[in-house]
DNA sequence: ACTTTTTACCCCCAAAAAGGGGTTTTTTAA
DNA sequence: TTAAAAAACCCCTTTTTGGGGGTAAAAAGT
């Protein structure tokens, strides 16, 4: 019997999932938790072969969360719970450790299915996050570090002079990385950059 | 018996949802649906006392569907279901007729004694919607109709030109308007407008 | 009937952004 | 070691925006 955890803020999904797990025959719930520092003390006592992990903690980012648990615990499976399919943030899930990651209006089967993937070593992704990744992996946008940084002080409203300022540049080299960043990202002006800069979590 | 039905696509949390009303013994779930069209369909058969309505269904958005459900039987008692507390939202869902505003992640027993609550006539809000609205309503943005316009067209990263043209108005105008919606939400620049926009879904 | 709000309009002008061209140096990776 | 990215820099020009003042008619509320 496979050993499952779950950790969400939702009582109401844990009972769903608890309930789902114990009557499909396969795993069995262990533990329970809703938060992340409760998380980090349920698994120092008892570690399961697989936990289920929301990202949107109250607490803590179930990013860095899982980074964490992966680090100490390399042995649990994590599969990474959330309600929308982002492509940074399954990104980031899976290179923080995560084994699987599944929707949380995914079909019960589908969760069964991940528990039972992710224990045979195999990486889980639910069907709408497949699909999503293979569509939007393309003309994904990639930005360096340094045009991060400058969209997300554009985004706050600065300048060029001052973020030319602020980073000790000249102003000219904000420009530049100004009309790349509209040339990156396809926008016309600043107040599409920012929208898209929020939408597609560039920031 | 309180005679509920539920709409929300996520099939788990209609799980625990059903265990939970069901266990409670002052409610039963005599139907559920997974998005706006099987609900209307299920209100046409048969009409529950108390229908707890998720905002996010995939065909449909729940704020319209409310309004919707509303007028055409006004003997159901709407409860809104969702994850975050947007004022915006919550006030539309009010006034589209819902009588109560859950949380999912609201304890258990607070469903329960909303359930019961807009039985009663009364409206029912959720321990944290309550206090969320308490602490927002003073320092809340109010957007007139058109300056909702206005914004959503700066949004889309159209010029003043662009927007007097499309509304036929004078540029000046426009500019106007532009100044006044910095004014009103305190931004600095377009940046920080569309920035501020996004993030409290005035558009 | 009266006030307030909303909508639409106007001028001047400075600051900032956007479009067009580039160059050089430092890092990173093959 | 060498090619390619990334980071930083520069000039010129037009367009767009933002800051400061306003006014006037229509609509909505009281």
């Amino acid at each position: 019997m496979i050993k499952v955890a779950l950790v969400d803020d939702h009582p109401l999904l844990i009972e769903g999932l608890k309930n789902l797990i114990e009557a499909s025959g396969v795993a069995t719930v262990i533990k329970t938790a809703g938060n992340g520092q409760d998380c980090m003390r349920m698994l120092r006592f008892e570690q399961p072969d697989v936990l289920l992990l929301d990202i949107n903690l109250p607490d803590s980012s179930g990013i860095d969360l899982c980074k964490e648990i992966h680090e100490r615990w390399p042995a649990v499976n994590i599969i990474a719970l959330t309600s929308f399919g982002e492509y940074t943030i399954i990104r980031k899930m899976l290179d923080n450790g995560a084994r699987g990651y599944l929707l949380k209006n995914a079909m019960p089967e589908e969760i069964i299915e991940g528990i039972e993937t992710v224990m045979q070593g195999k990486i889980f992704l639910c069907h709408e996050v497949d699909l999503f990744l293979k569509r939007q992996v393309n003309h994904q946008v990639f930005l360096t570090p340094r045009e991060t940084d400058l969209l997300r002080l554009i985004v706050e409203g600065f300048t060029n002079q001052e973020i030319a300022e602020k980073l000790f540049l000249g102003v000219e080299t904000i420009n530049s990385y100004r009309k790349n960043l509209l040339f990156k990202l396809n926008a016309r002006n600043t107040a599409v950059l920012v929208k898209i800069a929020i939408e597609q979590k560039l920031i």
